[in-house]
DNA sequence: TTCATATTTGAACTCATTACAAATATTAAA
DNA sequence: TTTAATATTTGTAATGAGTTCAAATATGAA
């Protein structure tokens, strides 16, 4: 809870307690969730919040660069807090993302091709490891 | 035109006036076109193709391979014929797609950390060389 | 309290994509 | 050539993620 709040204290983000949820979410969920299962979650504890509110306040996170979308399912975005930059891989069976921790010979240049480079980007999908086992056992 | 007949003839898919017309748009402009564009450009010579059409083709080739969708941009999918795997920039100020040709170690993997790759997509966000020196001319 | 400002909310809207059924084209019997 | 079965295209309606926007609410200073 004190990380979170230093991370809206340090980009002059007003800690509101909606805020502060959200990110919180992101912090112990690290499951690049969408707008809906942030919201979902967090109308248990909060019912008045709108899923307005969710979608501002990531927007603004990302502004911030606080939070980092991901452009991967090519239906919604889903979010990543932006700790340290890693590649993810999308099982197209169950639909879970998950973070790779592997060596990129680019993760540390800001320009290529003499275009100037703001954001990296390197995933993969395919049939992931748990259900490959599953389908094993059931075939 | 003989070379787009022969990519669909070797899917059995059968090749249709409006098919070839969307695979040869994609085979002369390299621009990572949008459903969009794709319609706007063809409808011009094709006035009685629908939109659906393309969708329709689109996803028939991209089941088949020889089309890959880049969800770069968070809004609408990007187009790319298949043809040898690269990496690509989004110049968030023009909107225009680079083709970059990088070096990946992982271009030739076909399994990590356990999970099966089916694709791989790197991509980079920022200022494309044009802009920057656009930029700099009317500063 | 009063006023200004920031934040949240919910409803209306936009827009890319999909669903679906009717229209049209194609192909294979008869 | 007709006829019937199948594939493809078309247009419209529906879906759903995300945005817009104005009203409601909260915050904080004067
Ligand atoms: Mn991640
Ligand atoms: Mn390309
Ligand atoms: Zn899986
Ligand atoms: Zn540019």
């Amino acid at each position: 809870m004190n990380e979170i709040k230093k991370m809206l204290d340090n980009e002059n983000i007003k800690p509101t307690y909606e805020r502060l949820s959200i990110l919180q979410y992101l912090e112990k969920n690290h499951n690049h969730p969408t707008v809906a299962m942030i919201y979902e979650e967090l109308v248990k504890k909060i019912p008045t919040i709108s899923k307005t509110t969710v979608y501002n306040s990531l927007n603004l996170f990302m502004e911030k660069g606080i939070v980092a979308p991901l452009y991967i399912t090519g239906s919604e975005v889903r979010y990543d807090l932006s700790t340290s930059q890693h590649h993810h891989f999308l099982c197209e069976q169950c639909g879970k993302i998950y973070d790779l921790t592997i060596d990129c010979p680019y993760l540390n240049k800001n320009t290529i091709e003499g275009h100037q480079i703001k954001q990296k980007h390197g995933y993969f999908r395919g049939i992931c490891k748990s259900c490959l086992e599953k389908d094993k056992s059931q075939k």
